[in-house]
DNA sequence: ACATCTTAGTTCAGACCCTCACATAAGCCG
DNA sequence: CGGCTTATGTGAGGGTCTGAACTAAGATGT
């Protein structure tokens, strides 16, 4: 924990860290000695002193391990290795043909991908802290980490065990939606934010709720499926089955449609720009409906903080920013609106692998030091 | 900790609470001495052996403390003295004129209440652990206890202030659907859940949510604000100002206003039975919009329960659960909506007291036995 | 140049909480 | 009535944190 202060923070002296954590002097001075010894941390020049002794810096050594996140996509499995600075080191990239995604084929991807960026970046596997990948689809809890995914065929995967059968390291499976939120909360616009929501706009709909630091997953951890709130009784059919479902206004294929564009034929995503950028009613009322959805969330959830993420949110918040910002107001009421931001996400729609690195890192930073991490994130 | 497991989970033997805590049976048996010793709980008769030393029982003791929770509604404010086990034991009632309430009347009823319960019962103030106070609107966080309740004309009135000058007891003022949400889930029909979510059915809409036993509040505690979600993109219009909020379709007066009832005069309460039982599209109608947004926060939250309640969602679920439960199983996913128990408030719409008194509960088994609580609830 | 002041960081005894290993209590069983 | 079983109490010891006293390293003033 006072590792995360330094890590979040940056470069601190000891004497800031007591005021920041609020342990003792002497508490501070010997943790700090721990780490110093393990190489954890490291000495980061000094400030000058203001009539008394200057102040030495401390801050996380990046180098002192490393993560690997892995993102399976669509089209591609990615492996990257990232410092502790969450500077990318090395990556490797396997394209997978339509329509095979054997998950055996998949783990073997990862596996060769680990070995390879570990070569390519002078990296021992002694140094990797673990290994965090993000599929498509609902990932069950426990090391099993069993994944359904509908669009890859996928049925009870158990990608956990399938992948510690090739590696020793620690392994951590979430949802790809929910690594890229993650990786948005952690480095991107959610970074400082104790309430944040991550909506994520793309093919479906989805939201991260952070309530106080801590992430709401609800009992079976699928909370989040914002997609399928309604907004309009008795309006457009959606793939579930129901009708006026949000994600049948603002996903992706909704606002093709509703455009008149077809969809189903490769590289339909590309038209999505296109839409956007030739203006028109369409668009109009897909900010008017992201504006419905967002001002329910913040009604609700009161956050400080929206980011709108996802790859079609984050075309439509390069371009339409303000408009959903109003869009949203008009839907929310006053005093909560007041209390929330709505900001882009940052970090772009390819920050899958970061944010599966970045179930790595939050262990990292959990654990006391120096032992042995085997779980698989749920 | 152990006072909480102890008290939520009848009597137990310390060999139990060794299991159910986690604790190891050494620190189970010294931690049970001191609070025999100081009398928080006490022996509870002896189960019989299966072989060995029968095993000792042990639970709180009910009349170790007393809690006081008052109910400041519309009509009257009420008092009510509690003892540990929740059982009241003294109450007493303040009709309150309309359009007469005064912030300073209502703190003098409150502040008589306290010492005519406490003189009822034979309590002396020594024994009480705290005050715990349900008032309608908004109420700010900090011990100043802010409150704006547009209802009473009330604007920034310091209720926490108001009543510290009258009482050395601890504090807790919060809203009082909040009050009553929280006695449902200690106490009601919630009892048990880790995620449950309370929804308040009354002139206005509200939903208290839990995640993993943590109530979510939102960055200025103002999370809960179900009843502007916008569940008819365009629909009718609200007090709010907005359109198609849900409170606009399942709010009570929204409920007579759509049945042709009008809600102006006294008693208009009591038409909601009647229109109601006479059922056709109007009713239909409601349940059908409740349903929507029930599916909508099954889909968002994951809860584990659902728990209806506020006098005006009892009057319809007493009437129509089994057809609440279909409408909400058809508006959200399957999944999440499995894993979901929709039933009825347990506690009535009078619970607001027992509520407050709750507020002052929760500090108490949060605490360490005999340290000073003087904080309000935001 | 040197004492003095100021702020930063260290050391160490001790409080506190929890656990392990063992002792003790209190019933059944033959 | 001794042995078996299970429940509970006790005391040494490890870990974590703190307060108070101590050392370190610079600025400042005469």
């Amino acid at each position: 924990m006072l590792l995360r202060t330094l890590y979040f923070d940056g470069p601190l002296s000891r004497n800031e860290l007591t005021k920041v954590t609020g342990l003792s002097a002497a508490t501070v001075s010997s943790m700090t000695g721990d780490l110093l010894a393990e190489q954890i941390i490291v000495e980061a020049g000094q400030v000058d002193s203001d009539g008394g002794r200057p102040r030495v810096l401390l801050r996380v050594d990046p180098s002192y391990g490393y993560l690997i996140g892995a993102d399976v996509a669509e089209t591609h499995v990615r492996v990257e290795l990232f410092d502790l600075d969450m500077t990318e080191r090395a990556r490797v990239e396997y394209a997978l043909r339509p329509a095979r995604h054997e998950p055996e084929l998949v783990a073997r991807h990862i596996l060769a991908g680990i070995d390879v960026v570990l070569a390519d970046a002078g990296v021992s596997a002694g140094q990797v802290l673990g290994v965090g990948v993000g599929v498509p689809g609902i990932v069950g809890p426990g090391p099993e980490a069993v994944v359904d995914a509908k669009t890859f065929g996928w049925d009870a995967v158990p990608m956990g065990a399938l992948l510690r059968s090739g590696t020793q390291l620690p392994l951590f499976v979430d949802n790809g939606a929910k690594t890229m939120g993650q990786a948005e909360l952690w480095f991107g616009s959610g970074r400082g934010a104790g309430n944040a929501v991550i909506v994520l706009v793309g093919s479906g709909v989805g939201a991260a709720m952070i309530n106080d630091g801590i992430a709401f997953r609800g009992v079976s951890s699928s909370a989040g499926e914002w997609g399928h709130t309604k907004i309009v009784a008795g309006g457009r059919s959606c793939r579930c089955g129901g009708r006026g479902c949000l994600e049948a206004y603002i996903g992706a294929e909704a606002i093709l449609d509703r455009a008149g564009v077809p969809t189903g034929k490769a590289g339909w995503m590309e038209e999505v720009s296109q839409v956007l950028d030739a203006g028109g009613p369409v668009v109009d009322e897909t900010i008017y409906y992201l504006g419905v959805g967002l001002g329910s969330l913040i009604n609700l959830l009161n956050p400080d903080r929206i980011v709108i993420g996802g790859w079609a949110g984050l075309l439509l918040g390069e371009r339409l920013l303000p408009q959903i910002r109003t869009a949203a107001a008009e839907n929310a009421l006053a005093q909560p609106y007041a209390a929330a931001s709505i900001v882009l996400g940052r970090l772009g729609p390819d920050a899958v692998a970061l944010g599966a690195a970045t179930l790595v890192l939050e262990d990292f930073l959990n654990e006391t030091p120096l032992t042995s991490r085997v779980t698989a994130a749920g």
